[in-house]
DNA sequence: GTCTATATATCGATAGAC
DNA sequence: GTCTATCGATATATAGAC
């Protein structure tokens, strides 16, 4: 394919998103300009319009993606007794949530910035990974194995529970990761009834 | 709802407040203009500038006013029981949470946008109530009616279980306040190891 | 205290050269 | 594909009249 003259697009492109992904996190979708974004990356404002339509659309496909790529990267194992489906979320969910801090924050505020259309479809992604959650404590509620009396607050309940631990979780802090998931994992069990 | 000219300032300025925190919960700080509150509150612009000297400083003023209200609101009873203490708190912050929705999204929503004075305030108030409940299972942990390993962890776990209901909760859904008070409650005993 | 008017800056997005 | 240059809209904040 030919290339035009100072044309890096294998580079840039990536670029373009991992920048708007930091800056939108740290400042809010609102509060960062293209300006902001070419700058981040080493190009003029203009020439981001070679990768998106428009800010938002910038916006929507990172929140697509983010949701694309963590609901491929949970994969439930329905065989299995329902609280080692459980514990299996709950140490894959913190450790996709610190692995990707930047998406699970701006996935969580800048829903509001999206359009309607965009707003539904991200929010129908979110909801099967709520649905899968509620799924397992439904088969650990029916099993006997969790004493639960409604899996569906149970779910948003652990999930809150679970993603908060982007907001104060520092690597270089007392806990490690291994720590951090073991003691999450033992509040879980807790909540759900089956301490 | 165009005025002309005349000084209402004893419900001005309250109206401002009340539009700023509505408009800033609903869009995002940097996403709402000086102007759209103005017109919330039915002046012009230039009128805002004689109750707050800047932007920054009315989205300052909001945050630091919620936490202290919030602190205010919150009594301990150090006597009774850690359980009992724990319930109090799982029930207060429920309904506080679900009465004040707007200041307790926009306080962990745009931190980011405050200066770094005043984050260090808000963020020292923050810390005030976190303490607050990890006293609590520091007792529950010492008097044996709680089974914590990290009660620090387990306070900011709580809270986040907690504050996460104003992102789901709709009060014409099948739950009402007193049925969610009642399951959030279940499952913070169970996650304490007090189920 | 609120108005009108405006200074000054920055925004998102586009056009045309290379 | 990226640059320079720019359009039109809008932002925060201020000045002076009433």
């Amino acid at each position: 394919m030919a290339r035009t003259q100072g044309s890096r697009a294998e580079i840039t492109g990536p670029l373009v998103r991992d920048a708007a992904l930091r800056l939108f996190a740290r400042h809010g979708y609102a509060a960062v300009s293209m300006r902001q974004i070419a700058a981040a990356v080493g190009v003029q404002a203009g020439a981001l319009y070679a990768y998106t339509p428009d800010k938002q659309a910038l916006l929507a496909d990172l929140l697509r993606e983010h949701m694309e790529l963590l609901l491929a990267a949970w994969s439930d194992t329905p065989a299995e007794p329902p609280l080692v489906r459980l514990e299996r979320f709950v140490r894959f969910h913190i450790a996709y949530s610190l692995d990707h801090s930047d998406s699970v924050f701006l996935s969580y505020m800048e829903l509001r910035n999206l359009s309607s259309e965009n707003r539904a479809l991200i929010g129908s992604l979110r909801r099967r990974y709520e649905d899968d959650l509620t799924g397992i404590l439904q088969a650990g509620a029916a099993s006997g194995a969790m004493r639960l009396a409604d899996p569906r607050l149970a779910a948003m309940a652990l999930i809150a529970m679970l993603t908060g631990v982007i907001n104060w979780f520092r690597e270089d802090g007392r806990l490690d990761r291994a720590a951090l998931a073991d003691h999450y994992w033992a509040l879980a069990r807790g909540a759900v009834g089956a301490g």
